[in-house]
DNA sequence: CCTATAGTTAGGTAAATACCTAACTATAGG
DNA sequence: CCTATAGTTAGGTATTTACCTAACTATAGG
């Protein structure tokens, strides 16, 4: 890995987490539930056909990787969206967009020249 | 998995492999050398430590997801990035939130009842 | 107190990932 | 033609992932 030397980025709260949460869509299921409002486990659980353990599994990389918050109270455990960190991955996004329009810029210039 | 059945999303190319693709640091370390232009494998393979088969596995999942586009002239196999990949992440990005700030409006409704 | 509900823990399997080394192919250029 | 360069293929290993079942804990509510 050694992503912080080879890739010159500010370090944060790990992109690679947030992307590999994305990368699977059963947890972008509950991330699309999420962003319409807080769900209870098994609210989470009912569309996916899976074990119960394995929503609980993806759920705790989805809080690993920042992207989701939850707490407990009673038996009920509600789980929110965190904008932030899908704000981390936007903004990565929009960073190489800007990279590639300064050089499709320069590419302009050159044939000009 | 079962993806399209269980988050309505409209199918396309696999956003699944694109955040994959994505969750690697080296893969971006990439992304982001492309982002700036095109480059030869080796030079992709320069600043990463690691050996040039390596390289080329990355290289492979990224043009599996679409990310990067490659062909060869002569010996030299030339690389680019394919901002629709990119844009496909953004979009579902921005999708969610969009439907957050319609479930923030809706609790915002309801706080004034 | 008792039972149903909500979630959790333990532990196991099959497949995918991220690397590596060694050996090979193809082309540029002297 | 020969050699160095650019990339590729084959094949192997350690780790991580995405699931599962079975068994457990904790709380709501009658």
């Amino acid at each position: 890995m050694n992503a912080a030397a080879v890739a010159g980025g500010q370090v944060g709260p790990s992109l690679d987490l947030v992307f590999q949460a994305l990368a699977d869509p059963s947890r972008r299921a509950i991330v699309e539930r999420l962003a319409r409002g807080p769900a209870s486990v098994s609210e989470l659980a009912q569309p996916l056909e899976m074990a119960l353990p394995s929503v609980l599994q993806h759920l705790q990389l989805l809080e690993a990787s920042g992207l989701v918050r939850s707490a407990k109270t009673g038996r009920v455990r509600t789980c929110r969206i965190n904008s932030t960190a899908l704000d981390q991955a936007e903004r990565w996004i929009s960073r190489r967009r800007s990279a590639m329009e300064r050089a499709f810029d320069r590419l302009g210039d050159f044939l000009k020249e």
